[in-house]
RNA sequence: GCGCCCGUAGCUCAGCUGGAUAGAGUACCUGACUACGAAUCAGGCGGUCGCACGUUCGAAUCGUGCCGGGCGCGCCA
């Protein structure tokens, strides 16, 4: 409809130009806004006001001008021109009922697009190390980052999940130190502790674990503890695969699925780390200094250079990152969406300047970046900061524990990544109108309840046959819901191109509002059929997209609550 | 001190590329059920968009400078 309408005004400016009204080209491409104000009309634009200079008149006369050059068609019932310039378009009652008929036709796929074209685009998010349990920000982390994943797959991206592994470096280290105290029966107290050592909980769980010799399961692999105290390789070994069951069993409790684990000890298996410093070395873009092994990253626009490899041996943390991404971009991942912890933000310059040093043709701004802000749990009216189980965080179980997978998913991805968020325990606990999760499923269940009565009452009626009786659909709240779940496309493609899915929670919040107006105005079951018949339509119409909204966040959409 | 994020109604937050009288929810006040789910709806109250300049037909939105809060500024990851 919007597409229609924009081509329409596009041939009155063409008109326009061509006799001599318009100065230059018709090269602008107007814009199109839905009103917020329904006297307003449904759609409106400012092209009056952007053009009045370059056509010479006052914006209400160019305004005159351009609706009067509009072509002949049966979209628009009425137009106005309003305030400073405004053009108001009234849609025209057929029009309107239109998206009820194209979402009936599509289901699920309505709001799908092919902007991707089946391009690969990979989406990087939780990454977290194989140290502990997933925490509320890896949380949220895995609440964006696979609703990214949906929405780049709605619009036609070939997505590729993938977790990054740390399972390299020192604080593997500490994990295998602080398990094996625990196995030799110390506590986070005594003398001996190692420094930085974990105190959490699960420590102890874990070394219980490895002393009586069990077998775990990982995303890739089997294992079984050794047992001997010691054995400090083994003890590592049996706490990251421990630790990966524990973090799969999280995500898995959240329903967030990946394609691919990558280890970051495979890249120092395979030469990768060696390869990358090899290329930045005969590159000429490192030198060593004090012993150290540095990378001119102030070439790239970072604000001092940094140190690739220490002075006692060992690189530094962004080197597998850089050597991680090169491996990205041969895989052929032309297209690359990290989302992780706003706290890692500084390694975004360092990580963009190793693989520009690489002079490999790599883009300055791949791969991108979506930064997620801190999570404050509150309860009771004040912020939680422990869990029993993990020591000094909130653990992403404990979420899910709480408030359940729905309302979780839905509050960690309703909010701008930008935003600090708080997450209110006892508002995604209530089952009230207060609670936005339970307000939209509410919706969904409501429709899905009236369409059992209505089969009850007459086996023939039946969702599709009201495409036929959609004229009887004349209530303000009626157009008012249709013209809303119009706007479903354009919410899925801009909520993908902006790699924002808040957009999508707050569309849902605003549908499930107009359905509630519509429902509790009118009978749904009229004692006349073809008005019953239009109903049932529009709700069915209703219920596909707030599925199709609420799939996209991962959250579930039950016919009964 | 430097970099990034945030500052909008009592509270939680929308406001995308600058557009019409700044919007929702919640709280508070009024109304609507012999239930097609009242877990809802209708109406009311509530804001000098942190402050100040600037850019222009027009600024919550863009620029600069302050103020306030968060995060990061390691040869840790």
């Amino acid at each position: 409809m919007k597409e229609a309408l924009t081509s329409l005004i596009e041939k009155a400016l063409q008109s326009l130009v061509a006799d001599g009204t318009l100065s230059g080209g018709a090269d602008v491409i107007p814009q199109l806004d839905h009103t917020k104000d329904p006297s307003h009309g449904d759609l409106a634009t400012n092209l009056a006001m952007v053009l009045a200079k370059r056509a010479g008149m006052s914006p209400r006369a160019l305004a005159d001008k351009i609706v009067a050059a509009l072509p002949e068609n049966t979209l628009v019932a009425k137009t106005d021109i309003a305030g400073p310039g405004f053009i108001n378009f009234f849609i025209s009652q057929t029009t309107n009922t239109q998206a009820v008929s194209d979402i009936l036709n599509a289901g699920v796929k309505y709001g799908c697009s092919d902007t991707g074209q089946g391009q690969k685009v990979q989406v990087e998010f939780v990454s977290a190390n194989p140290t502990g349990p997933l925490h509320v920000g890896h949380g949220r982390g895995a609440a964006i980052g696979d609703a990214l994943c949906r929405l780049l797959s709605a619009t036609g991206w070939e997505v590729h999940a993938e977790f990054y592994y740390n399972d390299a470096g020192q604080q593997i280290n500490n994990l295998a130190r602080s398990v094996q105290a625990r196995a030799k029966g110390l506590t986070p107290d005594d003398t001996s502790w190692p420094e930085d050592g974990y105190r959490g909980e699960y420590i102890v769980d874990l070394a219980n674990a490895y002393l009586a010799r069990e077998s775990v399961h990982a995303a890739d692999r089997d294992m079984t503890a050794g047992g001997d105290v010691n054995d400090l390789e083994a003890i590592q070994d049996f706490a990251v695969a421990w630790l990966r069951r524990e973090q799969d069993a999280d995500l898995k409790a959240f329903a967030v699925q990946f394609d691919e684990y990558f280890l970051e000890s495979s890249l120092y298996d395979s030469g990768a780390v060696e390869q990358v410093v090899a290329q930045l070395n005969s590159n000429g873009r490192t030198y060593e200094e004090g012993g150290a092994l540095w990378l001119r990253s102030t070439e790239f626009g970072d604000d001092k250079d940094r140190v690739m490899r220490k002075r006692e041996g060992g690189y530094t943390y962004f080197v597998p990152d850089v050597a991680y991404h090169f491996n990205k971009w041969q895989r052929g991942f032309k297209r690359v969406v990290n989302e992780q912890g706003a706290d890692h933000h500084s390694t975004i310059t360092r990580v963009r300047a190793g693989l520009q040093g690489l002079d490999e043709g790599i883009p300055d701004g791949w791969p991108e970046y979506v930064l997620h802000q801190m999570v404050t749990v509150m309860r009771d009216g004040a912020e939680v900061k422990l869990s029993k189980r993990a020591g000094s965080y909130v653990t992403l179980r404990d979420l899910i524990d709480w408030a359940g997978r729905d309302a979780t998913r839905f509050f960690l991805s309703a909010r701008a990544a930008t935003s600090q968020l708080t997450f209110d325990i006892d508002l995604a606990l209530s089952q009230s109108n207060e609670n936005p999760v339970y307000y939209i499923q509410y919706a969904h269940a409501r429709i899905c309840s009236v369409q059992r009565r209505a089969l009850a009452a007459n086996p023939h009626w039946r969702p599709a046959d009201g495409l036929p009786h959609l004229s009887t659909l004349t209530e303000p709240e009626a157009l008012a819901l249709s013209l809303m779940l119009g706007r479903f496309p354009d919410t899925v493609s801009g909520a993908a191109k902006r790699l924002e899915p808040h957009d999508i929670a707050n569309y849902l919040r605003e549908l499930a509002a107009s359905f509630h107006s519509f429902y509790n105005a009118y009978k749904m079951l009229d004692d006349n059929i073809e008005i019953s018949l239009g109903r049932l339509a529009l709700a069915e119409a209703a219920r596909q997209v707030i599925a199709n909204g609420l799939d996209l966040l991962g959250v579930s959409a039950p016919e009964t609550m």
